[in-house]
DNA sequence: CGGATCGAC
DNA sequence: CTATGTCGATCCG
């Protein structure tokens, strides 16, 4: 039904409408522009896409995939060229990041991921023989931090409430945290981490990165004497080792390696099985094992024998096990460190086609930085795994961010950073409590005055001083607010804060009078540390800019970079591998008081209307003309690349300003002085900041579609009546702009089958409700009980309830979407910019039956229904 | 900048 | 008993 309806009407609706949309557009680029497509097709190949089953197809398809769009038998109208233009602007704009990233790529780190197994758990076994053979977790009865592997056999997994893991396996046993010890022992592990990296990264207690490309290249010439360790006959607390772990044969020490006495006796036998599958140990093989003398044992030069070698020295000091992953930068390390867990390692070899290999199929949600939320977008999306991300490419750079979808590329062509950054300094620090209701003044201000002396202490321990305190208040319906002031001068006592921390306060008690405050969490937070403040203030120079910005071109790199690394404060998240213009235009929106006023997406659209791209040979000259500046220097500007002669430094600013926003009004007249058959440009509000008219001209090409809100118990209706103006009044009926969109998928996307985890400010009903509202097990979506206690099935019930069921009653009662095409005129009135159309989607009431009086009458919304749309996406 | 909210660990 | 605590990032006004 839908695979073929949803066609039909995009057909009709142009029939009516005479307006082509974004497929019909790229079927007719195909059939118009043959030579086009086979730039296209180039850039493509040049890439060197990762999985060839999609790649494989015929050209049209090939083109449509890299449009982010599927196949669309349409018609053929009149076309379009200058909208033609801007689509293959943003093709290739994508395309071409992906080339220059593909050719920054560096391969020369070994990075690995330290990852200790069930550390918490661990631990505790390790120090209460106990607890060894129970099911055990560390956390309290509302939350779980860690399982041990027998706990996770019966579903029990951190991030759990405890009194839900109770169920699921009543001999639980919850053992509280003891954050001291874990302390203890992570610092026992750093210092074996050290020896190899000493600039190595702790992520938290039990996660590091490490780069050992130099310790490798050390440990080439290491005679074997510095490669040998001694076996400790049982270890220090226990005595229960394997006496395998002693014997010599050299296949043994692998064994003992892989051995857990601790931790995997219990474990599914899956997990002790899958050992001699991995292929990491295909490569082991190939190398040279361990020898394993008497009660010694030598570890090899390769990058897998320096982490045995660390895995084994963290068994032996800790008694604990840790995984660990071996690859050319620290994404995939971390993925590779989650391959063979608990207490096995995996390395991707450190070429293109293995990391393109192990990307292929890799799920996008195993990628550090892609949690839940991300995930359930990109499903809804029909991506799950990175071909499926490197595939979508170019709808992504329409959906999202510029951040995100660069982000997302990197992922998908499998790179990542190659070097352990400095911690960045902090740029807040921050307490809050969770307690039971407090409601009285006098108390909630004690509180905050205790939090503002904790604070304090954390702030003096580390010397910062901050100007803005912010105060977090959660009140008893889970509405949170946070309240911020900034002050002239840095704070940092107990006093200081409290006094301004107090005023906030003071403020909410106040504005609810006479009503009490009723709160459940508190919590104070500072930044604005002076160092942030000097580090902006570097930032501004241009010098920084142009040094910074060579890196790009330094094919080096590194070496430049650290000499900069001191001076000049880099961006967060900009790696040398990135363009020159990523870099400047991330620079400047990292801060926008820079000398640049100009937004990031000025400069990309300055970048998408210069095919032509700038040499780099061109710009690495320039650069370093620019280079060794003094007060009086000869500048070469990086806009016009005209020499200016001798300046000072403000006046030779002043010019590359001034450069830059010619170029831009360039840019812009040129997209201005189109012929009038696409009036888009012509109609652009005056007012618009240049960055937003590169901004609209992208949400132009994106069929935008919106929902139409039926306030609540109207839901029956058919909703294709009322006039235009009604419906731009409606704000659910604007053109869908990418954070709505974004946004939209969020809310409203099936939610995970462990737990029924919904946003709780939308007052959705959670499993955790149902459970104890009912006492029996109740589906959220169909209200119906459910006779299973199995929260497996319970879950998979609510996932069908949410995609079929209610679709199949809602067709009945005809729900509608809406879906706006985008208009030649956007003044132009016309019921013929917007077409109805009845589709295929789900409504999902919101309940509000946790939300207070209180909150629901400050909510502008009504209590509206959210839809999902089906495989709108497929 | 302030504020809300997200996302991750 | 809707995980919590901490922190950075982002979006919006």
């Amino acid at each position: 039904m839908w695979s073929s309806s949803p066609n039909e009407s995009l057909a009709e609706l142009r029939k009516e409408t005479c307006l082509p949309d974004f497929q019909y557009i790229v079927f007719q680029l195909h059939w118009y522009f043959p030579f086009l497509k086979v730039i296209l097709s180039f850039l493509g190949l040049f890439i060197c896409t990762m999985g060839n089953t999609k790649e494989n197809n015929n050209d049209k398809d090939d083109l449509m995939l890299r449009m982010g769009l599927n196949d669309n038998k349409a018609g053929m109208e009149g076309l379009d060229k200058e909208k033609i233009n801007k689509i293959i602007m943003e093709a290739t704009k994508v395309d071409k990041l992906a080339m220059e990233l593909e050719q920054n790529r560096n391969l020369c780190c070994t990075i690995i991921h330290i990852d200790m197994d069930a550390f918490y758990a661990a631990v505790e076994m390790r120090d209460n023989p106990e607890l060894r053979d129970k099911p055990i977790a560390v956390g309290s009865m509302s939350m779980l931090s860690t399982s041990n592997y027998h706990a996770r056999r019966f579903g029990v997994r951190a991030a759990m409430p405890g009194f839900i893991a109770k169920r699921l396996c009543p001999q639980l046993t919850i053992v509280p945290p003891n954050f001291d010890k874990y302390r203890e022992v992570s610092k026992e592990v750093r210092e074996i981490l050290a020896d190899y990296d000493p600039n190595f990264m702790a992520m938290s207690l039990d996660e590091a990165y490490l780069n050992i490309t130099k310790h490798l290249e050390e440990r080439q010439n290491w005679p074997e004497d510095k490669r040998r360790y001694f076996i400790k006959r049982g270890n220090p607390t226990e005595n229960d080792k394997p006496e395998t772990v002693i014997s010599g044969a050299p296949e043994l020490n692998e064994a003992a390696l892989s051995i857990s006495p601790l931790l995997f006796e219990d474990s599914p036998p899956h997990l002790q099985q899958q050992e001699p599958e991995i292929p990491s140990q295909a490569h082991f093989e190939e190398q040279r094992d361990p020898q394993v003398l008497q009660n010694s044992v030598i570890f090899g030069t390769s990058a897998d024998e320096v982490v045995k070698e660390i895995r084994f020295r963290i068994e032996q000091k800790t008694s604990l096990t840790a995984s660990a992953g071996i690859a050319p930068n620290t994404m995939l390390a971390k993925v590779c460190s989650d391959k063979n867990k608990p207490n096995g390692q995996y390395q991707i070899s450190p070429n293109r086609q293995a990391v393109m290999d192990f990307i292929k199929d890799l799920p996008i949600r195993k990628v550090p930085g892609i949690g839940k939320v991300t995930e359930k977008m990109l499903k809804a999306l029909g991506i799950v795994t990175c071909s499926d991300l490197y595939q979508k490419r170019a709808l992504l750079s329409l959906l999202f961010s510029e951040t995100s979808w660069h982000s997302f590329l990197h992922i998908s062509l499998g790179l990542g950073s190659t070097q352990m950054e400095r911690d960045g300094e902090r740029k807040s620090m921050s307490i809050e409590r969770t307690f039971s209701e407090i409601n009285k003044a006098e108390e909630l201000y004690s509180l905050c005055q205790e939090l503002c002396n904790d604070l304090a202490q954390d702030l003096q321990r580390e010397g910062l001083k901050g100007k803005t305190v912010t105060i977090k208040l959660k009140n008893v319906n889970f509405e949170v607010k946070t309240r911020a002031s900034t002050v002239a001068a840095v704070v940092s006592t107990a006093e200081e804060i409290f006094a301004i921390a107090k005023e906030l306060l003071k403020v909410e008690i106040d504005a609810d009078y006479p009503q009490p405050l009723r709160l459940r969490l508190m919590g104070v937070r500072i930044s604005g540390f002076s160092s942030e403040e000097d580090r902006k203030h570097r930032q501004k120079s241009i010098i920084s800019f142009l040094k910074v910005g060579s890196h790009t071109i330094d094919p080096v790199g590194s070496v430049l970079e650290k000499n900069n690394q001191d001076q000049v404060m880099k961006p967060p998240e900009t790696s040398h591998k990135q363009s020159f213009f990523t870099k400047k235009r991330s620079e400047m929106s990292w801060n926008h008081q820079d000398a640049f006023k100009f937004e990031p997406e000025t400069i990309q659209g300055f970048q998408v209307s210069q095919p032509s791209s700038l040499s780099k040979e061109k710009m690495k000259e320039n650069l370093e003309t620019s280079e060794n500046l003094d007060d009086y220097q000869i500048f070469t500007c990086p806009i016009c690349f005209k020499e200016q002669g001798r300046m000072c430094l403000e006046t030779f600013n002043r010019h590359v300003d001034e450069c830059l926003s010619r170029t831009l009004i360039d840019c812009d007249s040129k997209m201005m002085a189109v012929p009038q058959s696409s009036s888009f440009c012509s109609e652009v509000n005056p007012d618009l900041k240049p960055h937003n008219i590169i901004e609209s001209h992208l949400v132009d090409f994106v069929p935008s579609i919106s929902i139409d809100v039926l306030p609540q118990g109207k839901s029956t209706e058919v909703l294709n009546t009322g006039t235009e103006e009604e419906h731009s009044q409606n704000q659910y009926s604007n053109l869908w702009s990418k954070s709505s969109l974004v946004e939209y998928i969020y809310q409203n996307s099936p939610h995970e089958n462990e737990g029924y985890h919904a946003k709780t400010s939308s007052g959705q009903t959670t499993l955790q409700t149902c459970l104890l509202r009912d006492k029996t097990l109740v589906c959220p979506v169909c209200n119906l009980e459910q006779r299973t206690s199995d929260l497996m099935l319970f879950n998979s019930h609510v996932d069908i309830c949410l995609n079929k069921g209610l679709i199949q009653e809602l067709r009945k009662d005809k729900a509608s979407l809406v879906v706006n095409y985008p208009t030649e005129n956007p003044k132009s009135n016309g019921s013929s910019s917007k077409i109805q159309k009845a589709v295929n989607i789900i409504a999902k009431p919101k309940r509000p039956g946790l939300m207070t009086q209180n909150s629901a009458s400050k909510k502008t919304k009504p209590n509206n229904f959210k839809y999902t749309i089906d495989s709108f996406f497929k």
